[in-house]
RNA sequence: GUGGGCGUAGCGUAGCGGUUAACGCGCCAGGUUGUGGCCCUGGAGACCGAGGGUUCAAAUCCCUCCGUCCACCCCA
């Protein structure tokens, strides 16, 4: 039998791996988070700002670092058919920041507060709470260090999850110090680990070359006790970067906002400075983090811009319903329709059609019934809608008008 | 990248070697009804994830692949 005598059926697609659909029956969920993180974000002066969900490959390689597993093996790179190397972008800071300089914001009054709402992509291995395409709320205040707006940020978040009903949640909190007293922190966390080397797993090893910092949050039962006892970053600052963590925390304490202190709080990407943070659900399982965030006050900087400090974070929308739905947390329903018209005729229809335009001008939500179905079948749709009224043209209708 | 669970109608499941693959929900049509819901009847819908193998016989056993979920890692 020859391929031209047996049709082969259409292959049926499903959406990517880690992709997903929003169903109607979802979206209320995500309209219940996307209005409360506007409102929150506006009530505090945040503006918002939309950029493209790709850009030029170096603004996240450049800035993310190369041996993050971000660069690493997570961007989404590819060329276009003008030979450009593009990235679909894996986080909301760096682009931001492209958009801060390109626009010259940086003559705006300072600091310029910014947020924004739009899908993320990290080539991952899909699991609960991980998807390739992610949705992220961003926030981001740049132009001035003062730790104020650290606080602020924070509190902007803990707000946000306030509004949206989640309590079960802790704030960690670090710093991880500057250009100015990691250098040194950095040596003394390397001459500490040379001789540990080979006691340690291998990702520790690469780290120990690329990122010394990393080594810290190794989750790895043998490197535990070489992280137990490593010297502390926090032995290290320097008296700037001390005072700007004090006064964090005196305006988080102003603020009533809890949190703990994670000495081993260390971020995934290269560019932050000083504060680190991330929220996280009591209830412990996949998705560990909530919401995560720091200052980054040489992004500006590496991206070709003016000296700029800045401080934001980044909250994920499905982790957010995750824990909505598991915290019980009702959400509004999509309002039913008021009016559903039900016609038994063609002449009918033609009028059910017309009915129905003039009741959704005068503020009805309206559903016209399919033709050609029973009226049995119209008055269950109508009352699987939801509906708050059903009206019904008939013959006796349309005769009188 | 590493490990484990699971893939049977749109959804949730049963069947785990033997003839036309079952049930519930949903969908469609009809009956009943004071035009819906409730109840009753009927119907459509599944080459049992894909490919290969074992067997007289495979949804059922074996292998490979794919998908999916969960965990590690990482992170939102």
């Amino acid at each position: 039998m020859t391929s031209a005598e047996q049709p082969s059926k259409p292959r049926k697609f499903a959406a990517p791996r880690g992709t997903a659909d929003i169903l109607p029956e979802d979206w209320p969920y995500w309209k219940y988070v996307r209005d409360a993180a506007e409102r929150v974000c506006e009530s505090f002066g945040y503006r918002r700002i939309e950029t493209p969900i790709f850009e030029h490959a170096g603004v996240f390689l450049r800035t993310s670092g190369e041996s993050s597993d971000i660069v690493a093996k997570e961007v989404y790179l590819f060329e276009d058919r003008g030979h450009d190397m593009l990235a679909l972008r894996p986080e909301g800071t760096a682009n931001v920041m492209r958009a801060y300089i390109e626009h010259g914001m940086a003559s705006l009054p300072q600091p310029v507060r910014l947020f924004y709402i739009g899908p993320n992509f990290r080539y991952d291995r899909p699991q609960a709470g991980r998807y390739r395409q992610h949705t992220q709320l961003g926030v981001e205040a740049v132009g001035d260090a003062d730790a104020l707006l650290d606080a602020e940020v924070i509190d902007l978040l803990v707000t946000l999850f306030r509004e949206l009903g989640l309590s079960e949640f802790t704030v960690k909190l670090n710093t991880i110090g500057d250009q100015t007293c990691r250098p040194a922190y950095v040596d003394a966390l390397r001459s500490y680990y040379r001789p540990l080397l080979s006691q340690v797993c291998d990702d520790c090893r690469m780290r120990f070359e690329k990122n010394p910092l990393r080594l810290l949050d190794c989750k790895e039962q043998r490197c535990q006790s070489a992280v137990a006892g490593a010297p502390r970053l926090h032995g290290h600052l320097c008296d700037a970067c001390r005072e700007h963590f004090a006064r964090l925390r005196a305006y988080l304490a102003a603020l009533d906002i809890t949190y703990v202190i994670d000495e081993q709080l260390v971020r995934g990407i290269d560019y932050y400075t000083r504060t680190v943070f991330e929220f996280h659900p009591h209830e412990e399982g996949a998705q560990s983090s909530l919401g995560s965030g720091g200052r980054y006050d040489g992004l500006v900087e590496l991206l070709g811009g003016p000296p700029t400090p800045g401080v934001g974070f980044g909250t994920g929308f499905e982790r957010l319903i995750i824990n909505i739905k598991r915290q019980g947390v009702s959400v509004p329903p999509t309002p039913a329709p008021s009016l559903y018209i039900a016609h038994l005729t063609p002449g009918a229809a033609l009028a059910a059609v017309k009915l129905g335009r003039a009741a959704r001008l005068a503020g009805l939500q309206v559903v016209v019934a399919a033709a050609g179905r029973s009226l049995k079948a119209q008055m269950r749709h109508a009352d699987a809608k939801g509906a708050a009224f059903a009206a019904i043209i008939g013959a006796d209708e349309l005769a009188s008008g």
